[in-house]
DNA sequence: CTTGACTCTAGACTATAGTCTAGGGTTTAC
DNA sequence: GTAAACCCTAGACTATAGTCTAGAGTCAAG
């Protein structure tokens, strides 16, 4: 079991932030210790990694908290809704995908078109990579 | 020539939005009427779709104001301090794109499960299908 | 020639995601 | 047995990215 510290340290954020997560309702402390200390298990390092990576890709706190929450329990009904709800995320990141491979596409032609060689570089700015890449 | 209304709606942001970056510095009417309108370009347009695409996928609104303002000018002295900025972002952007694909992988393992068929479902978290994963 | 839709500036307000401090108790190492 | 390092709660403060309002001018249609 990890203090508080301990887990900041390992999972690399503030002790501030893993209390904020907590009033936030993304972790929970697995158990406390007699005088009150937060006891977390090996698990919630791998919680708070996840948050952290879906925090970079777009997601906010409140996505996040949804998608921890998902489970799957033995009865059909919630099934549905939780496939539905998962495969939203989906097309969601798709979506953010897509839009990375384009912004991509326009530094790296950026970059080429910067240093590329001696040629005079024509395209200058990120808007007209983009605009380029439309023809 | 469009009136701030015209953009804000092209574009789908609030003319609110517009002022407000304007003042970020990250767009600026290609002129005013008479009467102290702005009037923006067809360009920008483009801009403020670029814009929302760089936010989505999680670049900052200073971060956005970089990339606008990169601009190859003709003294080989900026080029290398361009590339070397644009380099770092392409780099910053092949790092969320990998997060994604976890991310990504994660929702559908945990959409497969869900609904796979009547197959108890024995990964019920997200947490759970990521740690899957690893082995 | 006025009414309604639009625009202007300046500044207050909001949501999200932290970050820090005060004032106190606990643990560990010397 | 006492510092140093750690933890607690509660609440104030900050940065980012808008969002809205007040009070005033502008424009187009009827």
């Amino acid at each position: 079991m990890l203090k508080i510290g301990e887990l900041a340290s390992k999972a690399d954020v503030s002790h501030h932030t893993l209390r904020f997560y907590e009033r936030q309702g993304l972790i929970t402390p697995a158990g406390r210790s007699d005088s009150g200390y937060r006891l977390y298990s090996d698990l919630d390092v791998d919680r708070v990694g996840f948050i952290l990576s879906a925090k970079k890709v777009g997601f906010t706190l409140v996505e996040i908290q949804q998608l921890l929450e998902l489970e799957i329990t033995k009865d059909d009904k919630s099934c549905g809704d939780v496939k539905c709800f998962v495969d939203k995320k989906i097309s969601a990141v798709n979506q953010r995908m897509l839009e990375m491979k384009r912004i991509k596409k326009s530094l790296q032609a950026l970059s080429k078109a910067c240093c590329g060689g001696s040629v005079p570089a024509t395209q200058c700015t990120i808007l007209e990579t983009l605009s380029e890449q439309k023809n």
